[in-house]
DNA sequence: AGGTGGTTTTGAAACGTGTCATCTAGTAGC
DNA sequence: GCTACTAGATGACACGTTTCAAAACCACCT
């Protein structure tokens, strides 16, 4: 009774049920226009049999898959992994299916993928490419493939892209800063080298010169990499300064470095917000875990990707007389524990306010921020 | 200059460089079958037209896709995402592809993901199932689909399974918080329906009376599910007892429990491990980044999902003369501050060998833990 | 009865590849 | 110069589906 004989095909299916193969592939793909006794008879013949279509000889015939890939940089990187969620999910709704990709920050692999994805004849690309819009990349849009730039500007008008502002970002948060009394607020992050990190900096610089304070009131304090050792360090360097030079807040641009500074001063017996305010970016998921809750910049993840997907299905439809587009979304600041000063004196908030606190953060991710379309010429 | 012909096939390549279809298909599957003028001729006109083979094709062709399907049941969670990172190294290896598809604990959208891979006629499947070893599943293998179950232990032996010893994942806790002089613990967790939660139970059970302690010494703090939320609750009951009642250690049947539980204790001022003593259970990222760096079990992730790789692999070789096999993975303890006495005293560690902990808990990742195969009847 | 218009059904062709039996040409042996 | 052999190249066929022009059927009207 075991090892079936190999899998049906629609010819079996036409035979068991009396019919033309014609006939089948039309209940499968445009029921009505079969005559509902045929109909039935057919389903059931496709329910006996255990008869499952098989896809490579669908998109065989139909000239491309319906698939499209997404390459992220990390999957165990929570951002890349909301946005896929928002992908699959836009994605899903137009009955397609998404081939997840983890280039691993690595050109070959990224290639590799790319290869892969292309033999797949996948309707579209999604990427978030390792180093730029490669020439790779270029003769995949050649090879009559769309692509869409996910976290990333395009910097030219051929090609849509979905990001976030990153500026705007760094604005809040340095505005959230100052508006809370802070004069000498720290920058913790690098290398300068990422956009992201620049950007971030421009936009908490910008409000501070806005503000009218001194170019020195922004006090930086440059980390070799974005990551929770580099926290650590930084927190050691922000406690040693002298009490006048120290500043009274922090701006880290991530919340890995802001989750080593906060362990830091802990361990030093240093107190957030009294002692140190400290606001991160990104708002991952230990962010409202951590020893203080953390204020933090959070990006529209899920809906990034959404936006994404939605593009490159247009793109796909469209085909040539396609007008690329180039949308940027806005973060928007989640203030907790960490830089406000109202919760300093640390009253003893009951359990189910702080618990609320949390949730309707949570609650908070679907508004999103608003979106900025610029069509290209 | 735009939008170029459609793409090109094995028959454009063949006429572009002057010999068969035949031939360039050699080139492309058996190098050495052909002479080396010949070859070389051929892979210049497969460069200059851009030719990508037609995947479809060769899996219609060959009546087997080169993919394999991984089903999991949270792309968000890292477990998973480690998992999937270890699936993917195996499978790359052997020059396969890997669909990851995220069930989200969805029945029907396991399902679906079922009927899509098999559409895609996949060589075949990894999954956690949502909910044991359903009718959906055992069709997959009647139509000659390997099928690996990944993170459960087969119920039965016609199935090959890749767990982790969960019991003994209890045992290692227990055994070490008791080592430390602990006479009242906590078990938080729950629910008791999840096998993962009654088994680390169990495991922590039995090590508390092998050490010939009374059974109350085990004290259940039970919560209705595995996260930060529930950790926050649990932290309220144990910081409330009444000082004789209240244990010196916590064993938490997962991070999550264990870093909520670390916040609301560190909110009332109550420290680890002096206070109280804390073991998680997964290392998630965040346990060493924890205000207290938080002891953990660590599971071997990767290394379970080559493994499960592998398996499958060797089941759709073999084929029909194939044993089931069922691996069990020993998890080991991951020592960090929150349990350990000797550092109670808390002298101001120099950064650096805080770094190098982490650092030399992480290089610990590749060892794992033993095999026990157990092979099928 | 024959014609008309509409709804269903049919079956052959095509998609791009791998396989394999067959053919070709070159070489060595005598 | 003939045979026997080998390495290399060939090309028709099959894989499972969708498409589409044509055929078949049916009901209704004249």
């Amino acid at each position: 009774m075991k090892g079936s004989a190999r899998s049906r095909s629609v010819r079996d299916v036409a035979a068991h049920a009396g019919v033309s193969v014609g006939t089948v592939s039309n209940v499968l793909n445009r029921p009505d226009a079969v005559a509902p006794a045929t109909r039935a008879r057919v389903q059931r013949a496709i329910a006996e049999l255990g008869f499952v279509p098989n896809e490579s000889a669908r998109q065989l015939r139909g000239g491309h898959s319906r698939t499209i890939g997404l390459v992220v940089l990390d999957v165990g990187n929570p951002f890349f992994t909301d946005v896929a969620k928002g992908v699959e999910d836009a994605v899903t709704e137009a009955g397609l299916t998404v081939i997840l990709c983890d280039s691993a920050e690595q050109v070959e692999r990224e290639y590799r993928y790319l290869d892969l994805l292309e033999a797949q004849r996948v309707k579209g690309v999604l990427i978030t490419p390792v180093e730029g819009v490669s020439k790779r990349l270029r003769a995949l849009r050649q090879h009559d493939i769309p692509v869409v730039l996910v976290d990333r500007f395009a910097s030219t008008r051929n090609v849509c892209s979905v990001s976030v502002d990153d500026v705007y970002g760094g604005e809040l948060a340095a505005a959230h800063l100052v508006e809370q009394g802070h004069r000498r607020i720290a920058f913790v992050g690098g290398p300068f080298g990422l956009k992201q990190v620049q950007d971030r900096y421009d936009g908490a610089r910008r409000i501070v010169l806005r503000a009218g304070l001194p170019e020195a009131a922004l006090v930086m304090v440059e980390v070799p990499a974005l990551t929770f050792q580099s926290g650590l360090a930084a927190g050691a360097r922000i406690a040693e300064m002298t009490p006048g030079d120290r500043p009274t807040a922090a701006f880290c641009a991530n919340d890995l470095l802001a989750v080593g500074l906060l362990q830091e001063m802990t361990r030093r017996s240093l107190r957030a917000p009294d002692d140190l305010a400290i606001v991160g970016y990104d708002d991952i998921v230990f962010a409202a875990a951590a020893a203080v809750p953390l204020s933090s910049v959070r990006q529209p993840r899920e809906q990034l990707g959404r936006a994404a997907a939605e593009l490159l299905l247009e793109e796909a439809t469209d085909g040539a007389n396609h007008r690329h587009r180039r949308l940027v979304f806005e973060p928007d600041l989640v203030v907790r524990d960490s830089s406000d000063l109202s919760v300093a004196a640390r009253p003893a908030a009951p359990l189910d306010a702080l618990a609320d606190g949390t949730r309707a953060a949570a609650g908070n991710e679907e508004t999103g921020g608003s979106v900025e379309t610029d069509r290209g010429a």
